[in-house]
DNA sequence: TGCGTAATGTTGATATAATCAACCAACTTT
DNA sequence: AAAGTTGGTTGATTATATCAACATTACGCA
């Protein structure tokens, strides 16, 4: 059985956390993992609200509430209220959102680039299948 | 880019160690993620010290020798005097710990089925071979 | 139209995991 | 013998996660 198989993705996925946080100095502005992939998914989803966080990152509404909080108190995003649900926030990306959207989107790419190294394009392409087919079977159901 | 490819990892990750968790009744025992993970090193280690833990884990030796010293009070190890080094103990499974192994692999087997469910044995391979190769590129050099 | 339920978001409390720094004893190297 | 390194411990702090309770708003149904 491929009980290695489970280490190695653990060892991708936290290697690949240390690596970001290294990259942009995310102890200097005071985020961390979840914070950054919160910006990314503000950043890729028009009318973004606080749920649609908690639905993509399959996180605690709390948890995500703080993400957005601390985000908001270190200006890297603004909130709207919703045209049509006054529970509702719209979550943008303001100026400096942006900039370090950029700066993220560089250092991911690098990390991209390094991770993938030796893999032929159908080799990465297969992986990223089967991670997702994988990804699926894990998902909690419903029942 | 292949940027899902990320969060796809990320999501296997954190589902499976969810899913153990709930699988042994991680709470009652007060054991986490990383004790379960530190358990099975010791289990396939012969003289395995904290700081083989450390090395396998990649982590901070304090919260690894955190994690032993949680895992002696709560009698799942023990732990030995090395007969050549008196700074080192060797960490061995107790009966108990022997126990929870065993529960620990089938819940760890019966998840693996599931998270590979609709894979061939040729696709499981690949996956595992791709996966060792990006976490041996993501490993930190010494450079 | 009013009521009950569900949804969205917030806050407090608590638990798990991780990291940094300082320290001690033991081992290795010079 | 002294200096440097290693294995482990502890305190302090930070990051992440979860549970529970709550308030407001939206929705569905009788």
């Amino acid at each position: 059985m491929h009980s290695q198989l489970i280490e190695h993705i653990f060892a991708i996925s936290e290697r690949y956390r240390l690596t970001v946080r290294g990259a942009i100095n995310a102890s200097e502005l005071g985020i961390g993992a979840m914070h950054v992939r919160s910006l990314k998914i503000i950043a890729e989803t028009p009318d973004c609200t606080a749920n649609h966080i908690v639905i993509k990152l399959v996180r605690d509404k709390a948890q995500v509430a703080r993400l957005v909080k601390e985000l908001l108190n270190i200006e890297l995003i603004d909130k709207n209220a919703h045209p049509e649900d006054k529970r509702s926030q719209i979550l943008t990306l303001n100026a400096q959102g942006k900039k370090l959207m950029k700066q993220l989107q560089h250092a991911q790419e690098k990390i991209q680039r390094q991770m993938l190294q030796g893999l032929s394009a159908e080799q990465q392409q297969q992986f990223e299948d089967i991670a997702q087919h994988i990804s699926l079977n894990l998902m909690p159901s419903k029942d």
